[in-house]
DNA sequence: CGGGGCTCCTGTGCGC
DNA sequence: TGCGCACAGGAGCCCC
């Protein structure tokens, strides 16, 4: 599942690949991906353009092209953003000035792409909240934000309106480095418990990016190589195993309809 | 406005 | 051994 780290692993990656770099032609193997234009517009759009600049907002990534256009990216559960050869499975592939090709893969087909004169109308990125590795992110915003809201603080991490580019992996992973529960309201956590997951928070962001992202799924980057930080995990995916902290049981309880795992012992 | 549940989709893994 | 079903999940949407 690419979240903030794993997106923003394939932004750098895709960096020092494409930019500068000419769309040729693309071939749209499943249209349904195409969110705007139609189809056929979008790839009359599209060719001949040039790759400017590549950003990361959330979980989306946001490719700024020639005459103005930007190219909306967002990878959902199983989408993966590989540079290299045409490979048989991709969805949409571009097809690049050098020969080269960028796949668009996407298992389970919930992934979007989208061609808009601006980004920041898009309707989901519009709403989403701040991010949380930007330095206007600070922990001020953050404890009157987290005091305003009433839901399992879990949830709310997850909710990107409130915050961008949390996903199930990490928001489980800073709640255990902060020992807090994910069913806790989170207008009950005192200062200490928001200091420390605001800290938290931040660190394995940051710690994930450094290790190239989470390969849980189907997640590469954009060299089609995996991430290393699966073994950094703490809680995700470990239930039944002995918390690394204290040996008790992770348990695993749904929320949200989501799995979530936690130390019953650290998390308080 | 908020929270819960449904929906999209397909590979995996379980139980019978 | 093989079939069928539940499950996994990001985010939009509907409903109460």
């Amino acid at each position: 599942m690419p979240e903030l780290p794993e997106v923003e692993t394939i932004k750098r990656g895709l960096e020092e690949r494409i930019i500068g770099l000419k769309i040729k032609d693309v071939k749209i193997n499943v249209s349904k991906i195409i969110k705007e234009p139609q189809p056929q517009d979008f790839k009359e759009e599209i060719m001949g353009k040039k790759i400017l600049s590549i950003l990361r907002r959330g979980k989306y990534l946001i490719l700024s092209i020639s005459s103005d256009k930007y190219l909306v990216i967002h990878l959902k559960l199983t989408g993966q953003l590989i540079y290299g050869t045409e490979e048989q499975q991709s969805r949409v592939c571009f097809i690049l000035s050098n020969g080269k090709y960028l796949n668009f893969n996407d298992l389970r087909l919930f992934g979007e792409i989208r061609l808009v004169k601006d980004w920041t109308q898009v309707k989901s990125i519009n709403k989403l909240g701040p991010e949380p590795l930007d330095k206007s992110f600070n922990i001020n915003n953050f404890s009157k934000m987290i005091c305003k809201k009433k839901s399992k603080i879990k949830l709310l991490l997850m909710d990107q309106t409130f915050i961008a580019g949390i996903g199930n992996i990490y928001a489980q992973e800073a709640l255990f480095r902060a020992g807090i529960h994910p069913e806790r309201l989170s207008c009950s956590l005192n200062d200490n418990e928001i200091k420390s997951l605001f800290r938290e928070i931040k660190e394995v962001l940051n710690e994930a990016i450094r290790y190239r992202g989470s390969s849980i799924d189907d997640y590469v980057d954009a060299n089609g190589k995996k991430g290393d930080f699966e073994s950094h995990l703490q809680v995700y995916g470990r239930q039944g195993d002995t918390c690394f902290k204290c040996k008790e049981k992770i348990k695993k309880i749904k929320l949200g309809g989501r799995g979530t795992c936690f130390c019953p012992q650290c998390q308080t």
